[in-house]
DNA sequence: CAACTTTGTGCTACAATTACACTATAAAAA
DNA sequence: TTTTTATAGTGTAATTGTAGCACAAAGTTG
């Protein structure tokens, strides 16, 4: 909190920039996929890098945050945001000391999600998290990736943002190969159906999903759509 | 990360102060308190709040948490650092935007620490979590002490950070009052005992301690003094 | 109608967690 | 020196949670 002598230190006028990044998570063709951005500018040009932008004078982190996604994406609603974590190491930019704040977002219907080439990046594309391209701003964009994945593993397992990923009505196997995307391992079906029907998670529909094979009950989720820890928890 | 466009956005220079609070933690007289300094300067002069202060140009966001603490209290040295959450909100500070990252600071040795009245701090003064004093800054200082109480309990459960509250040598049952004073509930002991002996976590010592009562054997930290997540994991 | 694809279901073994009460060893008090 | 007080230290049984495993049911496709 200010006080006194340090705000004047404080008001020294050095170059203080504040950025949002954002981490965008999609479960297509059952895998775990991230948004990246090609750069259009430099530092970094012509590679691929996180997604994020300055923040404006008049924006909360987080409108920062679903604004630049939003530029990038089209996207304009948010299924899932998080804050990440605030890197502040020095000589990270060579403009001037940058303050990142990274995000984590999830959406829910990515397929339908129209990639612009914005005034910023030249191209957005998904990637599998499992591989990844050689990332702009040397490693700390990959470290980046790694914990956002990481924290969602976490998440997985004690909150239903799962559901996030997925559209209204969906079946438990769908839910189920969420799971094992983000987990990147297969889950035992029926202790996984065991475990989630036992939990007050999701309700079951009484229409049927007809694809191949035995059709299958659609559930949506339960009452309370989202128990949101909005801050790390 | 900075674009070309949002750069000149971000440069029309409009005052953004970067701060860091720390929520200091020390387990003292077998309660968990948190570190509060009585403000010296507007806002909130006279109340009471989450020490902390601007950072310079030439540090990184941990240097400035370490530097202000010891500012504060004369302790030099962590014996744990993580970072909490950063808020960003407009409006948080009359003076212009701030953003404030905040961490949470364990200390092993709260009972020798000399609480100096700084520059920017009237007072410093240990209170019991479970009975705070009214909080400059709204309610903003009290949720961000909640929260980092809340994570502190989640840290508690898998890692062994506890022991970054105790000094080098301790017993079990000074190991589990932390761990009582933290969670704010009572463990039963001999489940405490052979939970903590199972896993890799501390080391029985030929000392014993000699207080009231039946001497009690010390123990120290295993081997790999910290398992450390730097970040929240 | 045969082959294929996916859903849906139970049980058993093992591991982890919880609940619970008494003896041991010292210092302090009587 | 005996008794009281304070704290350390120890085991077992019941419950709950987790992990591993295989086949029948219901539809579509060729």
């Amino acid at each position: 909190m200010p006080k006194a002598k340090s705000f004047n230190e404080a008001t020294k006028d050095w170059r203080l920039l504040l950025a949002a990044d954002i981490v965008v998570f999609g479960f297509i063709e059952n895998k775990l996929k991230v948004l990246l951005v090609r750069r259009k500018f430099d530092p970094g040009v012509g590679q691929w890098a996180i997604p994020g932008g300055f923040v404006r004078e008049d924006e909360s982190l987080e409108q920062a945050a679903l604004r630049e996604l939003h530029e990038e994406t089209g996207l304009s609603q948010s299924a899932y945001l998080e804050q990440l974590y605030t890197f502040g190491d020095l000589k990270r930019d060579p403009r001037g000391r940058v303050i990142s704040v990274a995000y984590i977002h999830l959406v829910n219907n990515p397929e339908k999600i129209k990639l612009n080439a914005s005034d910023d990046a030249a191209e957005a594309k998904w990637f599998d998290i499992n591989s990844l391209p050689t990332l702009a701003f040397g490693k700390s964009h990959k470290d980046i990736l790694e914990y956002a994945w990481q924290r969602l593993k976490w998440k997985f397992e004690y909150s239903n943002v799962a559901l996030s990923m997925l559209p209204d009505k969906f079946t438990l196997s769908d839910l189920q190969k969420v799971y094992e995307a983000v987990y990147h391992k297969k889950i035992d079906k029926r202790n996984f159906r065991k475990k989630i029907l036992a939990i007050d998670f999701v309700i079951g529909l009484d229409q049927m999903k007809q694809e191949m094979g035995r059709p299958a009950q659609f559930y949506k989720a339960s009452t309370t759509k989202l128990k949101i820890y909005n801050h790390v928890i």
